[in-house]
RNA sequence: GGGGGAGUGUCCCGAGUGGCAAAGGGGGCGGACUGUAAAUCCGCUGGCUUAGCCUUCGUAGGUUCGAGUCCUACCUCCCCCA
């Protein structure tokens, strides 16, 4: 999109060359706000999981970069939405929980971005308020009469959110409903209470964005601009940041960062450009030189985008040890002790364990069943060799020096089994 | 308020004559081929103490040797009439 367009602001040169734009009220008006002076945007989370997954990775780059170009982010906790829940196409609306569950989830949501941007009190420092500080107290006489009656249901009813929702017979309840009004009143609070004039999001939130910017312009605001970063989904189509084996959490504990690497180190050759802009903080010019590798070649692109990656959110330190054991397990056939372990105490393992509750133990089948099947098609492998019969068992002698044996499923998941 | 239609394997879509762990896709996982890629081909895709047992078809009952399939009530959605 707008290939003729040049943004004079540092913010808008950025996320266009390094393809973050999808769409956007008004480039040119928001260039100039940009360009004259600090800008405050801010782009809203939920917070019904206990961390964020790449899925929001997108998101939180923008207001990195916001903030490298002089801008003041603002990650907005959904505390009060949460409780509300989103119209987003979802079949099942979103389960309720508790004030105490949505804070424990801002707690770590908080750590993730405490890794992409700097928060404090003053101007450049980012915030991350809470809707609930707002929408908890809001009084619904007063809520229809301010802000409700700018709101036509004529034009709710045309948004693809809701349409796919009353097209798939699904109920929608009015609770669902009032989402996209209680998103659109945030804009304008935050615009009162920070001078916030733009809002980021994916692009299946234009139009809340959207609804938001009108509800600004009636109630008298100043200009409000929407900014949408387009859908990331990988070159075959398939949605980021769902693998079977779950979600592709930023939160170390949830998902290791050698496994992290893992992710992105089995990008597909025609995303690694585009992830390299997206997802790293390299040159343009280094990128380039990376998307030219050809062939095989490409796989050293591939490592630096894994690498960079990780260190963004895990940092340097982590991002090496996880190249070096990925290393070593692919590229030297060696058993590296550094690889995701679970441990068994010495006790439970006894003289060995059955294969099928080993494998379902690391975490790598779900359950026995599954642990049977991936036998039979020869995917489940322990120290290398594959096992070929369902009774099988590891015993002692299977233990290395240090008391690990090593479990794998496939070529690519390995897992340790630490004796303790 | 009256009439008609629908809800299927807890990822999605979708067949289903009373014998059904339930056709077929998509997605996912594994295997082969490769470069830890894509494409392609093959296998798998409820749980368990797996020659067997247990739990699944909106919810709760009922008929039957046996119910996803028939009956009753309820919930939800769609369409037509008022």
């Amino acid at each position: 999109m707008t290939d003729a367009f040049k943004p004079r602001s540092e913010f808008l040169r950025v996320l266009t060359e390094r393809g973050y734009i999808h769409q956007c009220s008004d480039l040119a008006g928001l260039d100039a706000k940009a360009a004259s002076g600090s800008l405050a945007a801010y782009i809203g989370f939920d917070c019904t999981a206990p961390s964020l997954h790449v899925g929001s990775l997108l998101q939180i780059m923008m207001l990195h970069w916001l903030q490298q170009t002089g801008g003041r982010p603002l990650a907005l906790m959904g505390g009060g939405t949460t409780m509300v829940g989103d119209p987003s196409g979802k079949d099942e609306s979103r389960k309720l929980l508790t004030v105490e569950q949505i804070e424990a989830n801002k707690a770590g949501i908080r750590k993730v971005f405490d890794r992409f941007i700097r928060f404090g009190d003053s101007k450049q420092d980012a915030a991350m308020p809470d809707n609930a500080e707002w929408l908890a107290k809001l009084n619904y006489i007063e809520f229809l009469r301010d802000v409700g009656r700018h709101f036509s249901v004529n034009r709710m009813l045309a948004m693809d959110s809701v349409k796919t929702r009353l097209a798939r017979e699904h109920e929608l309840s009015f609770l669902e409903f009032n989402y996209m009004c209680l998103q659109a009143y945030d804009f304008v609070e935050l615009n009162r209470r920070y001078g916030c004039v733009l809002q980021m999001g994916g692009s299946d939130q234009w139009g809340n964005i959207i609804t938001g910017l009108d509800l600004g312009r009636r109630l008298g605001t100043e200009q409000l601009y929407a900014l949408t970063s387009p859908l990331i989904a990988t070159a075959s189509g398939a949605k980021m940041g769902k693998t079977a084996a779950g979600a592709i959490w930023l939160d170390p504990a949830m998902l290791s960062p050698y496994d992290y690497w893992q992710f992105w180190r089995n990008s597909e050759d025609a995303d690694v450009e585009r992830f390299l802009k997206l997802f790293t903080r390299l040159p343009l010019d280094e990128i380039a030189r990376l998307a030219a590798l050809g062939g095989a070649e490409i796989n050293e692109a591939k490592k630096t985008l894994a690498s960079e990656a990780t260190a963004l959110l895990h940092g340097r330190d982590a991002a090496e040890a996880s190249a070096a054991t990925a290393r070593q397990t692919f590229e030297e056939g060696a058993l590296a002790d550094t690889l995701p372990s679970v441990e068994i105490p010495a006790a439970e393992f006894g003289e060995g364990l059955g294969a099928l509750s080993a494998f379902v133990r690391a975490g790598l089948v779900a359950s026995t069943g599954e642990a049977r099947r991936q036998i039979r098609g020869g995917g489940l492998k322990v120290n290398d060799v594959a096992v070929t019969d369902e009774r099988a068992a590891i015993g002692r002698d299977a233990l290395t020096a240090s008391g690990v044996v090593k479990l794998s499923l496939g070529r690519k998941k390995h897992v340790l089994l630490r004796v303790v």
